[in-house]
DNA sequence: CTGCGGTCCTGAAGGC
DNA sequence: TGCCTTCAGGACCGCA
């Protein structure tokens, strides 16, 4: 699923292909993903492509926004040419690598003959036409805003389980399932732990664990793991996923060879892994 | 404020 | 083989 390192990796290739390109047209397959009227884009020219936790905000010439939420299983991929367009890497949840495909539920059409698809298995994701960029208000992670002293107050002002409140995107921006699990095995602390039992040095470690695990995923390129749809723009796949210490290693041998296994639990209706021997 | 469960959606995987 | 159930999960909503 596309987190912060996911929508960075996506939003700066994105950027490099098609800032300057005026729309042509918008097809939109899927209607219940789009929101505003799809015809208003024919003539706008792309300004910048920005980013507020996982959601990209790309800025037109005219001062409105396309807002994107992927959601669980969104992908965009850019084509230099759309009439021959062909993904060479294998694209988890689509038949074919050529585009469009079964998944493609949005196409962008840019007067040089580029474009990119909007593909979603699940249809979760969604595009929309705005006055403004979206976003959640709390503090992006990856914002120089985003300090320890912000953190710490956060953290102290909650008693829920710890990888609960990472992963609020109204109290800090862009941290998902994988990340969350990352950054508490590199600090150590269990993910039931409540964050008011949490002490100042582990809110330290866990202050710079998400920072390093965050940074990771960015040097990576993201993550696409076996059941996961993340690509970027150009079609490459992700390499986060040869680094997970934790997340879907279940039974597996601590990577800190501390002799634990590594256990899966549900919180919140979703899958939490973490070593019960040196996180506690 | 917090937590819980349902909802959106599709395809893969497991059980019998 | 084939049908049925379960699972996957980000965000949101209604309700306790």
């Amino acid at each position: 699923m596309p987190e912060l390192p996911e929508v960075e990796t996506i939003r700066l290739e994105l950027q490099d292909e098609i800032i300057g390109k005026e729309i042509k047209s918008v097809d939109v397959l899927s209607k219940k993903q789009f929101f505003g009227n799809p015809k208003t884009l024919t003539g706008k020219k792309i300004k910048k492509v920005d980013r507020t936790g996982k959601i990209i905000n790309i800025l037109l010439n005219d001062g409105t926004f396309i807002n994107i939420h992927l959601k669980l299983t969104g992908q965009i991929l850019f084509a230099p040419d759309m009439s021959h367009a062909v993904f060479k890497n294998i694209i988890p949840f689509t038949a074919t690598n050529q585009m469009p495909c079964k998944t493609t539920r949005i196409i962008v059409y840019f007067k040089d003959g580029s474009g990119f698809f909007f593909n979603d298995l699940r249809k979760f994701a969604w595009m929309k036409i705005n006055t403004h960029p979206e976003g959640p208000k709390s503090i992006d992670v990856l914002s120089p805003d985003f300090t320890l002293d912000y953190f710490q107050k956060t953290v102290t002002s909650s008693k829920r389980p710890i990888k609960i409140l990472l992963m609020d995107q109204e109290k800090m921006a862009g941290i998902g399932n994988i990340y969350a699990n990352e950054a508490l095995f590199i600090a150590r602390i269990s993910p039931e732990r409540r964050t008011n039992s949490l002490n100042e040095n582990e809110i330290k470690n866990l202050y710079e664990a998400i920072k390093q695990v965050i940074r990771e995923g960015i040097k990576y390129k993201g993550s696409s793991a076996a059941d996961e749809a993340y690509i970027t723009p150009k079609g490459k796949k992700g390499e986060m996923q040869n680094h997970f210490r934790v997340y879907q290693k279940e039974g597996q041998k601590c990577p800190k060879g501390c002799g634990g296994i590594v256990k899966r639990i549900k919180q919140g209706g979703r899958s939490s892994f973490f070593c019960p021997n040196c996180q506690s």
